[in-house]
DNA sequence: CTGAAAATTATGTCAGACAAAGTGTTTACA
DNA sequence: TGTAAACACTTTGTCTGACATAATTTTCAG
């Protein structure tokens, strides 16, 4: 039997930065190493074998967890294609919610002190220019609004622009991605008012307390909006657990 | 050579609901026919591979799969343990964070919300027995830290129980994830000095705040603490970006 | 040149073996 | 008797090898 086992051997001596020591690792400098971009198809499992050291089994493992956080693509006869960026510079992590009428209102619990907190982020440290660009979204989501047309993508905007105020590109993710999952929860199961729609008159003063600095009353104004929110979400979710 | 490979046999025959086909199912109704709960451990691969008929490569990469995702965790030695709800109908979701020195900043930014939030909700809604198990584990952590040991696990233990308090198991699946990728950043490319260490001390008149229910108190003391970690991370950023 | 058959490629699954790290029990010693 | 070291056992981690299955590519007949 030999016994050079579980010796790694990342071999390619040259690799500037670290030696990788698992698996993660040393596919993603072999990614950057061959300037893999999305869409391309990485080496097959047993050239990975061979050039990463690894066996198959672990080298596997992590494909299929990159699979289901979306990083690659994998099928029978055809290979393992990337789909989306990954780099030493990315980290992806993932996060499971229970498909249920109670989980809508759990989601809402957590947006509610991310919302408030990149409101106040916001509130203070925003640019003239982000000031500017909040006021315009408030303007066009109450001109949608009075029109009577659907005011969810100016919301969604309007929105977007108080997160990318607050100069951390997280919490829009983070948000962006608990409400993706409201609505793949959402939009399945039950019909679908319009959820919120109470809360659009509020975002006018909203964006007049941001832009004029006023900490308090803006997060005030946003609790008041998630509260609202929450109170409509938790209707829904009595009503089907009944 | 015998013929009957590829045949899972779910063989569990009454499974009111449907044959699971593939690993995942067949791990969660196993999962839901025991009744596991969270802080439960799941019976050892080898047994799954007779319970199943899956074989255990495969069984191995589903369960790495959820422990990337944090529904388990995994442990040489000691077995596999249910750490989040799963269910049929639990849906996945992906956060890709660009790692730069700035970011480990960013990500204690959003968890600041988080961590407060839930030490206020757990606060209201704690039930006497999670206040309990909340003294607890400050007593354990303030005896470890005081001992000079590695209070980290502890101050985990501490925290975990905080959120679960909540009774929002998203809370803890939120802010462990972003944990997570904070010590996947920080422990690589930097040396690692115990981050932390001084809001330890702090940690009990906490636990005191939250089981008298007193919820300004508490939520003042986990800003505190949480302020005290995003300062040395900002200094360990600057650090590293001139 | 076209379309079907065959060969090749690549992932999916299973099985067996050993390593490594925990857990628990027993034994030796004070 | 109490405690700590030594041992056995359990469980996950990794590697190897084999075959099944699906997609792709090549070959070849018309």
């Amino acid at each position: 039997m030999p016994e050079n086992a579980q010796q790694p051997k990342p071999e390619t001596g040259s690799a500037a930065a670290s030696e990788p020591r698992d698996v993660p690792r040393a596919l993603i400098s072999l990614i950057e190493q061959e300037g893999l971009k999305i869409g391309d198809r990485l080496p097959p499992e047993l050239e990975l074998v061979r050039r990463l050291g690894f066996g198959r089994s672990t080298i596997r493992e992590t494909l299929k967890t990159w699979e289901s956080m979306g990083v690659v693509s994998r099928n029978k006869g055809a290979g393992t294609r990337l789909i989306a960026e990954i780099s030493t510079n990315t980290l992806r992590v993932a996060l499971t919610i229970k498909h249920e009428a109670e989980s809508l209102l759990r989601m809402q619990q957590v947006r509610r002190p991310l919302e408030i907190e990149s409101v106040r982020i916001a509130t203070r440290s925003a640019t003239p220019e982000q000031r500017r660009i909040i006021n315009a979204r408030a303007a066009e989501l109450m001109a949608v609004f009075e029109a009577g047309e659907d005011w969810r993508p100016a919301d969604h905007r309007f929105h977007n622009a108080v997160h990318d105020a607050t100069g951390n590109p997280l919490f829009r993710q983070f948000i962006e991605q608990i409400q993706k999952a409201f609505h793949d929860i959402y939009e399945t199961p039950f019909g679908k008012p319009h959820l919120g729609q109470d809360t659009i008159p509020l975002h006018r003063p909203l964006a007049d307390a941001i832009i004029a600095g006023d900490e308090d009353k803006a997060a005030e104004l946003t609790e008041m909006i998630i509260d609202m929110v929450c109170a409509e979400t938790q209707k829904i979710s009595e009503e089907h657990d009944g």
